[in-house]
DNA sequence: AGTCAACTGTCAGTGGCTGACACTAGTCTC
DNA sequence: GAGACTAGTGTCAGCCACTGACAGTTGACT
């Protein structure tokens, strides 16, 4: 059930150790082949023959291609989530989530490292935000997420978010403008996660007074 | 290059017709059998099948299975596009997108009407809602059509949308709240236009208000 | 009427993905 | 420590979306 977290617990046994490198081996090896030949480009055998596994394993392990790209998404998407749960009560719930994301990432660095090279995580996600079909993935899960984030965020508030639009839209606004922040990011070719953080606040930042007010003469 | 709009312009000869008719018919075909059994589960044969066509026509007349899908899809955006283009410029940004899609429902009506039955076309969203694969395309194109509101937009106000993150920001805001509108609608099996006309306007109007005040005690 | 170009069908092939079945190798019991 | 059990794996066969190549047909244009 708890699918997405690739070795989180000890392991046991042999068996379960085995089953973990070969995991780890597969996301590891799947990654490297994508940032470096592109993910279209990269069949399945092949990361299979790079791990020397059969293809068939490749899929008993992930669902499909797409999941090994987002195995490590699914991590820090937990992290914010236990962050955002454990925010003060009497926070308003825009400025809840604004502090989960950030200390999320304060704190998620060694758990990733200790799977794959952060800076390989990086390439990846550049990767998912210059190729369509894992756009479409990547924006498709964040979906998802929002909508726990909504509940989450009503249940905050003692709200019913089928009765009450704010959590919806508050939790909507929030994650378009995260995405566009990371989108920029992406496309500006430099920068590390200290830089995508900055972009982050500058964006959240600029929601609020971007609204209702006109812009001429800045 | 204007592939989008199938059948826009009237038919000059008798080639141009046929090839619209098959086009339209491959359309309707496709709709119709996805929102009876189901996307996924309808192959491109069954399509070319229904129009007596071949497969590999099938392919000639859209680049994938999906895009017969967001066909119409596609007539509605560029609809809306120059809605706003055609806002008077003392709107402020928020206010302008809102209206113009507003104004784009008022009038798309008959538009989509001569190439299929405008309750196709709602079966067709709520199925797009619902089907993962589906709604990860979907969330996709409406990134390309936030980018492209986002250039209208900073044009308009005369702004550079790389240096000032207030564009992109307000247009992703707005496209975030109107996607949560669009997924309720779907989620409550019932209602037309005029419910999702009422959803629209309750949520973007809940959208400042939401962002900076603490909720509790409505 | 005849040439040209557009549209279509057929065929063969690739890649993602799945079910079925047999085999190998940890694990657990006595 | 030997044998039974079973989780994990490889192999094979097949479906479906999609593509390139080639050949046949049918509007269009002179």
């Amino acid at each position: 059930m708890t699918e997405g977290q690739p070795s989180a617990a000890l392991p046991t046994g042999l068996r379960e150790r085995k089953k973990r490198r070969t995991r780890d081996a597969l996301l590891v090896a799947a990654l490297e082949l994508f940032t470096a030949h592109g993910y279209e480009e990269t069949t399945v055998d092949e990361i299979a023959d790079a791990v020397e596994v059969s293809q068939r394993t490749f899929f008993r392990y992930f669902p499909g291609k797409e999941a090994a790209v987002f195995a490590v998404q699914d991590m820090v998407e937990s992290h914010f989530l236990s962050e955002l749960r454990q925010r003060p009560a009497d926070e308003a719930p825009f400025e809840a989530m604004r502090r989960a994301v950030l200390c999320a990432w304060d704190s998620i660095g060694q758990t990733v490292e200790a799977i794959i090279p952060v800076e390989l995580h990086m390439r990846a996600y550049r990767m998912i935000e210059s190729t369509p079909s894992l756009l479409a993935a990547h924006l498709r899960r964040g979906i998802v997420l929002e909508n726990r984030i909504t509940e989450l965020i009503a249940g905050r508030e003692g709200l019913d978010p089928a009765r009450d639009p704010r959590p919806r839209v508050a939790v909507a606004a929030f994650s378009g403008v995260m995405r566009a922040a990371g989108q920029l990011w992406g496309q500006r070719g430099d920068g590390g996660m200290e830089s995508l953080r900055a972009l982050t606040e500058t964006h959240l930042d600029a929601l609020a007074p971007a609204l209702s007010e006109r812009w001429r003469t800045p």
